[in-house]
DNA sequence: AAGGGTTTGTGCTCACAATTACAATCCTTC
DNA sequence: GAAGGATTGTAATTGTGAGCACAAACCCTT
């Protein structure tokens, strides 16, 4: 069965909510609460979790720790994923210092520049790798995902050499409409983007009037 | 007439694309070839303008920098946007240093944070301000857009002053699922959730095998 | 000025995702 | 242990967006 990609979007979401619950203590957990708690119809959730099987009890809800659980094993974050950054700009350093990734699973490993007075230094436990070398470092220590922040105009390239690496899961911070092979997954983060297309709703919506609002 | 907004969240990548070969000196593009460039199909393109008109000539294409002066005065683009960034920490300062805003019409005007010791530093020719003078300085200096880099926990109650301030654009960078009234955009940075969902497809997908990849 | 080669704009169809609605199931209480 | 209240899982329906296909329009060449 074939799983639309809209759904697997939304999985990392349910987990999150559910993480919280579980730290709150929480035992069960209708889909009504999650709905309100993640601005999603109950249905939805419902729906969504159905295509891999049966996690809760009528009449009671879900049980938080076991849906997560089983959550956790769907996406494959019982596992520890690595991750390469390059380019170790103001972004990238950013990205190496934050706390985020860890906790689920995605630990950073290793980090590339092309810039010589960058490489060599020493950021968050991580020695900063010329990035002439990346092929040959990859090949020898594996990464599972590729994380892309260096300038627009040689994003292209750096993704090309990871695929050929055989990384398979690349996410990128330039801004441009990268192509990678079938079986090569790209998800792009693109604030300007995000940011024209609110800007068609200002425009649109004269201040202060009701109108829906999309996240 | 009511346009789907995943009509408008294409409508910057097509203008993206065509600054790129207005930059390159091209007077005409079909929407075949700006497809392929997108990896749009080119029925989808012509799709989309035809809800705001026609800008095209049959046979030939579209004129480049006609259809890009559209696009920039249908999504507000051709005016500044004035920006506000809580949180200055290390995403916040790559954010004040990112030089792809302004190019673009987003300009930075305030940045907020609550420490102390960050409080008056000058970064990227911005003073620091006071986030407990956040609703004062707004009031006087009023800013579309805000974006939001502070620790989660916050979010929430920043995202809830800054509506507050009448700001009706949010680009908020915390893994949270914030909440805000209609009338009100707020659009999500989720890298961690864009790693969770191709976690799935990691493990799912035989390594060099054949599967359809997604942006 | 006519014809051939392109490419747009759009009605129509199809596919798929969201929502609705309800029978089945479970827990709790008396 | 029966009844009542709650909530799931899913079949059926609705809604919507993407792709197809073609007539209309345009350019260029001869
Ligand atoms: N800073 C932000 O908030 C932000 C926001 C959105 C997008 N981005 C994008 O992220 C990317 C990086 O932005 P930034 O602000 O960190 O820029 P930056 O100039 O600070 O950093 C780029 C880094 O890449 C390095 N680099 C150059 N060529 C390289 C190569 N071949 N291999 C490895 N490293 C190389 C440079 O030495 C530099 O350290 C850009 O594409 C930018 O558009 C940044
Ligand atoms: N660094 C990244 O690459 C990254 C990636 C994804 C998401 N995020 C998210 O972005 C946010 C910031 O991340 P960071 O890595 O920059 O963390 P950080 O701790 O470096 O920065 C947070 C900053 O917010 C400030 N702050 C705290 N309370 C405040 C308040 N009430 N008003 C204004 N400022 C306040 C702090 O003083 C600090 O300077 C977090 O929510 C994080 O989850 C960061």
């Amino acid at each position: 069965m074939e799983i639309p990609p809209v759904v697997i979007d939304r999985l990392p979401l349910y987990t999150r909510a559910l993480s919280t619950l579980d730290e709150e203590g929480r035992d069960v957990v209708s889909s009504q609460e999650l709905g309100t708690l993640l601005g999603v119809t109950p249905a939805q959730i419902r729906k969504d979790l159905s295509y891999f099987g049966r996690f809760g009890k009528q009449g009671r809800g879900y049980n938080v720790r076991k849906l997560l659980d089983e959550l956790h094993h769907i996406l494959g974050l019982d596992r520890q994923w690595r991750m390469a950054v390059i380019g170790v700009g103001k972004l990238g350093r950013a990205i190496l210092g934050y706390e985020g990734f860890t906790p689920q699973g995605f630990r950073i490993v290793e980090a590339f520049d092309a810039d010589p007075k960058r490489i060599g230094q020493l950021i968050e436990n991580l020695t900063i790798r010329d990035a002439n070398d990346l092929e040959k470092i990859l090949l020898k220590s594996p990464v599972d995902v590729g994380i892309v922040a260096v300038p627009a105009v040689i994003a292209q390239n750096v993704i090309d050499t990871l695929v050929k690496c055989g990384v398979r899961a690349i996410l990128s911070y330039a801004p441009i409409p990268a192509r990678v092979p079938q079986g090569v997954y790209l998800k792009r983060i693109e604030p300007v983007l995000a940011l024209q297309s609110m800007a068609y709703y200002l425009k649109n919506s004269p201040r202060s009037t009701a109108a829906a609002s999309r996240s």
